[in-house]
DNA sequence: CTATATGCAAAACGTTTGCATCCCT
DNA sequence: AGGGATGCAAACGTTTTGCATATAG
C-alpha cells in the first residue's frame, strides 16, 4: 500500500512520460482518491465528487469521470461494479490483488484474497485453451449475526447478481 | 435442462399463484427465450426484443423489460453482466450453476463449471461471517490460438474488467 | 366487471462528448 | 503561443415509469 505522495509522485510521472498536464483538479482528485481517512471505501464518482466539491465547488462531474479514467490508465486505480449499479474504484496497489464480498443487509463491501481460487480460475481458463487476462469476483451473503457494519443503515438496498 | 413446454408450465404456475394474466406477449416471450434454437446464446434484452418482434411486430420494448423481470422472479431466468454493458439473460436451469469466461478477442461468451471454486466460495464467506447468499465470477481470457468463435466479428469488443 | 398488462413516449440513470474557454508547459 | 484540460450542457445507451387503452379471469 502506498500513500498520496507517492501517488501523486506516479501521477506526475505518468503525465509526464505521456506529455499530459499535471492540473490542480488532477492533484487534487487524486489526493482525496488516495486520502488514507478515506480508504477502504471503494468511493463511486458520486462519493468523490462530493468530496471534491467540498475543497474546490467548481470541479465539474466530467472531470471526475476523466480523471479516474486517467488513473486507470496510469495504473493506479481499478474499477469494479459491486451490487448496485455504479462503477466504484479502489486504488491499486502492486503486488496485491483481492476481491469483494458484499453484505446483502447493509452494502457493506469487504475484500478478501483466496489465492487457491485464483489458481484455479487460471488452470480453468488454461484447460479452456485461454490466457486469463482478468477475472471478476464478487461473492453476495448473508451475515449470521445481525449487521454490525458501519456502513449499515447507509446503503440499504443492495441487489444480488444482475 | 428443460424445454420450452415446461417453461411454459412454470410459467402458468407462477402467474396462477400470485394472481397475475397469462399473456399472449408473456408466452411468446418464454417460448423464444427457451426456444432450444437459440439455447447458450445469453441473449440481451435488444436480442429478444428482436427476435419477439419477428414473430408479434407490436410488442414494446418495455412488455419485453417487464416479462424478464417477471422470468428471473419466476425463478426461470438469470440476468448476469458480462464485458459490455447490457444485462443478458440465461435460462435458469435447477441444480445445474455454472460461470461465464469471455473471450477478450471477440466477445464469445463461454460457460464452464468449477465445484472446487464454489467451495472455496462458501469456505471464504463463512470465515467471513456470512452465509453465501449468491456469487458473481466472470473471467476473461485471450484464446490461445487466433479466435476461432463463430461469434468472431459480431460482437467486437469486449472490455474486461469495469 | 375489475384488476392486471400492454404500448407508447417520456423520464431516469450513469456515463460520455462537443465545444468554447482556460491554463500548463 | 499552442496543445492539452476544464466546465457546462447536451447527447448517450440502457432501463424504468406514467398513463391511457386493451385484455384476462
Amino acid at each position: 500500500m502506498f500513500d498520496v505522495d507517492e501517488a501523486l509522485e506516479r501521477l506526475t510521472r505518468y503525465l509526464d512520460d505521456n506529455g499530459l498536464k499535471s492540473t490542480a483538479q488532477r492533484r487534487l482528485i487524486t489526493r482525496i482518491f488516495f486520502d488514507p481517512k478515506h480508504r477502504q471505501e471503494h468511493p463511486s464518482v458520486e462519493d468523490l465528487y462530493l468530496r471534491v466539491r467540498d475543497q474546490d465547488p467548481k470541479v465539474g462531474y466530467a472531470t471526475i469521470y476523466r480523471t479516474l479514467k486517467l488513473l486507470v490508465d496510469a495504473g493506479l486505480a481499478n474499477p469494479s461494479r459491486l451490487g448496485d449499479n455504479q462503477t466504484r474504484y479502489e486504488p491499486d496497489v502492486p503486488g496485491e490483488h483481492h476481491d469483494h464480498l458484499v453484505c446483502t443487509a447493509c452494502g457493506a463491501i469487504l475484500e478478501f484474497e483466496e489465492d487457491r481460487i485464483e489458481a484455479l480460475q487460471e488452470s480453468v481458463a488454461k484447460r479452456m485453451g485461454f490466457n486469463l487476462a482478468n477475472h471478476r469476483m464478487v461473492l453476495y451473503g448473508e451475515p449470521d449475526d445481525p449487521c454490525t457494519a458501519p456502513q449499515c443503515e447507509r446503503r440499504p438496498s443492495t441487489s444480488p447478481q444482475p
